[in-house]
RNA sequence: GCGCUCGUAGCUCAGUGGAUAGAGCAUCCGCCUUCUAAGCGGAGGGUCGUUGGUUCGAAUCCAACCGGGCGCGCCA
């Protein structure tokens, strides 16, 4: 429908010319959707805005536009003026039934592929070594692989890079402990003894709290890690092998494909250089014996400028350090196109300067589109942050879990309602799909800035706007395949659209408004728009599907129906695939 | 103190310059001999935090204030 309303726009253009002469060749008509479905499908305030410059009434202005207005009889019918001078258009039947019987056999429901593919990478997930990954991490996860999804989709070659915490002080920590506990993992690798990663780290870190002689070995020992000592090393690897396992049955269960591991330690050998050329071009200079970068405007509690450290007092580098150096990498050897940060929105000054810092060192051209997308915190009921460390953390193989849990009590219940009985294997199957999906679609289903109160009779309710509720009408439309014996792909080349009840019409409508909740989210990071989208259509879909019989419909309004049908199923299924989210063909 | 962010129906939230502010949950009423009722139809429910300003027009933009959250030099 992008097409649409680019023509709609040039019309409106254009019959503004013809009306008011070339004081008007500038304008940029808005074209919206309409507000009320009662004023048709379109409508322009262009009347509205030109008021003032044309010293007319609205209304009047309105109506010589419309006078004016050459419609493309095939796309829509005449506008026509209402209220304060707005312009209400409505798309013809014609056009709503050929557009539909063009994308009907199109394996992309009528998203084109973009003509000028980008390079694009999403920083994303990125948990770290030897910790419990929590909630947050779950939201960047799920937001990010449906950005990455999105892009794909639309064409666009995305790299998924998950910048794991695999490097910093706490590995001496870490390393000192494992050398101490269990010494004999270093000489005989393979498996190592420790089951529990996190519980191993609070021993750590109690020990490094508690001792100072530990303290001491375990700063001899970042030491010694960053200068390469293969002991170290093998220790440091074996901690992260062990985190890797775990890292991988959350991504197995969430289905996040392609996501590739590039940590901070993937830097370690270039932040030298990275801070010297800092140095080097006066952009980072030496302050409190740190190397900082000044930018203006940031100040910190006491008014006096606030620093980017790129380098600590005692010579480690830090973050900052790392993120430069990435994103040096990113431009000059990925060449990317679009930097995406998929981070917590408590990190927005830090990457609001990194950024900046960025630009002006010169390694982030004006053709490169570097955004934060920063997300809510994840509350407790209680209202309050959930923490990592302090207090328990809710770990994500169990939550997800439990979400297959509920969603299976959920079928065994209607099951039993109907009297319907199903295979072992099917129900575990199908409640697998509709618990994961609840977890992400409750997650992308809000605009992503606002706080996630973390609630699991909230994420695993199947009421309402969640995955159940696409799902449903999807399967609707497989047991009409089912039950009518039709295989969609084998309608026939005379298969028409024809469109005759509401229902039908706003089916059809809807179908063609995939692409702009698309864009969204490549324009804003969005994915909420898209399952505003989907509810919607869903909702439509199952209005037709309650109005208008499909299979004991007379010829030629079944085969039509059928179309609408099929078109409906696979627009879901692309919706939910670009959320990450599979379907079932029952449930 | 400064910065960012949020404040919309009882609850959870959409909506960021347009016409009468929308969903879901919860509450109440109706619809299964017809393609899966995880559905559909209907009802009630709002000073869009407050006050000013800009505009033909503001939930949306600006300012001030109130309230919640987060961040603000050597963790990441």
């Amino acid at each position: 429908m992008k097409n649409v309303v680019q023509s709609i726009k040039v019309q409106l253009k254009e019959a503004a010319v013809k009306s008011y002469g070339e004081q008007l060749k500038d304008v940029e008509p808005v074209v919206d959707q309409a507000t009320n479905p009662t004023f048709g499908d379109f409508q322009s305030n262009l009347a509205l805005t030109l008021s003032k410059q044309l010293k007319q009434p609205p209304r009047a202005i309105a109506e010589l536009i419309v006078a004016n207005f050459k419609a493309d009889e095939n796309v829509t019918e005449q506008p026509s003026v209402a209220g304060a001078g707005f312009i209400n258009i409505r798309l013809t039947r014609e056009f709503l039934e050929s557009r539909l019987n063009e994308i009907r056999n199109d394996e992309r429901v009528g998203i084109a592929i973009a003509a000028k593919p980008k390079n694009v990478i999403v920083d994303m997930s990125s948990p770290n070594i030897a910790k419990e990954m929590h909630v947050g991490h779950l939201r960047s996860t799920i937001i990010g692989d449906s950005i990455a999804r999105t892009y794909e989709f639309l064409g666009h070659k995305v790299l998924k890079l998950n910048h794991v915490g695999d490097w910093g002080t706490q590995f001496g920590m870490l390393i000192a402990e494992l050398k101490e506990k269990f010494p004999a993992a270093l000489t005989q690798a393979e498996a190592l003894p420790i089951g529990d990663l996190v519980t191993f780290y609070k021993q750590a870190k109690k020990h490094f709290d508690e001792d100072e002689q530990f303290k001491a070995r375990a700063h001899q020992e970042v030491v010694s890690l960053q200068s390469g000592n293969p002991e170290s090393v093998k220790a440091w690897q074996l901690l992260c092998d062990q985190s890797r396992k775990s890292f991988a049955n959350i991504y197995n269960l969430l289905d996040i494909q392609n996501l590739q591991e590039r940590g901070e330690s993937f830097y370690n050998d270039k932040l030298a250089q990275t801070v010297q050329e800092l140095e080097a071009a006066g952009i980072a200079v030496a302050d409190q014996g740190a190397k900082c970068i000044f930018l203006d405007g940031y100040l910190n509690e006491e008014g006096k400028p606030l620093p980017l450290i790129v380098q600590k007092r005692d010579g480690g580098f830090n973050y900052a350090a790392t993120d430069l150096a990435s994103i040096r990498y990113r431009v000059d050897k990925d060449r990317a196109d679009e930097l995406i940060y998929v981070v917590d929105a408590g990190q927005s000054l830090h990457f609001e300067m990194m950024i900046k810092a960025a630009v002006k060192a010169g390694w982030l051209p004006s053709s490169v589109r570097a955004k934060h997308v920063p997300f809510g915190l994840v509350l407790g009921e209680d209202g309050k942050k959930l923490k990592t460390r302090s207090g328990e953390t809710i770990r994500l193989s169990e939550l997800l879990e439990e979400a297959v849990q509920h969603a299976r009590e959920d079928l065994d219940g209607r099951m039993s309602e109907k009297g319907r009985s199903e295979s072992e294997e099917w129900k575990d199957a199908v409640s697998r799909l509709t618990g994961i999906a609840a977890v992400k679609y409750a997650d992308l289903s809000l605009n992503r800035m606002t706080n996630y109160v973390f609630s699991y009779k909230k994420m695993l309710s199947l009421q309402g706007n969640t995955a159940p509720y696409m799902m449903y009408a999807y399967v609707r439309v497989k047991g009409i395949s089912r039950e009518g014996g039709v295989d969609f792909q084998k309608l026939g080349d005379s298969a028409r659209v024809t469109l005759q009840e509401k229902a039908e019409f706003e089916l059809a409508k809807q179908l063609l408004k995939f692409d702009a909740a698309l864009e969204v989210v490549i324009e804003e990071f969005l994915p909420n728009r898209i399952c505003e989208y989907l509810f919607e259509l869903s909702q439509k879909f199952n209005q037709f599907y309650e109005a208008c019989p499909v299979l004991n419909a007379p010829e030629p309004l079944r085969t039509s129906r059928l179309i609408l049908c099929d078109l409906t199923a696979r627009t879901i299924q692309a919706g939910m695939n670009v959320l990450g989210i599979t379907l079932p063909e029952r449930m």
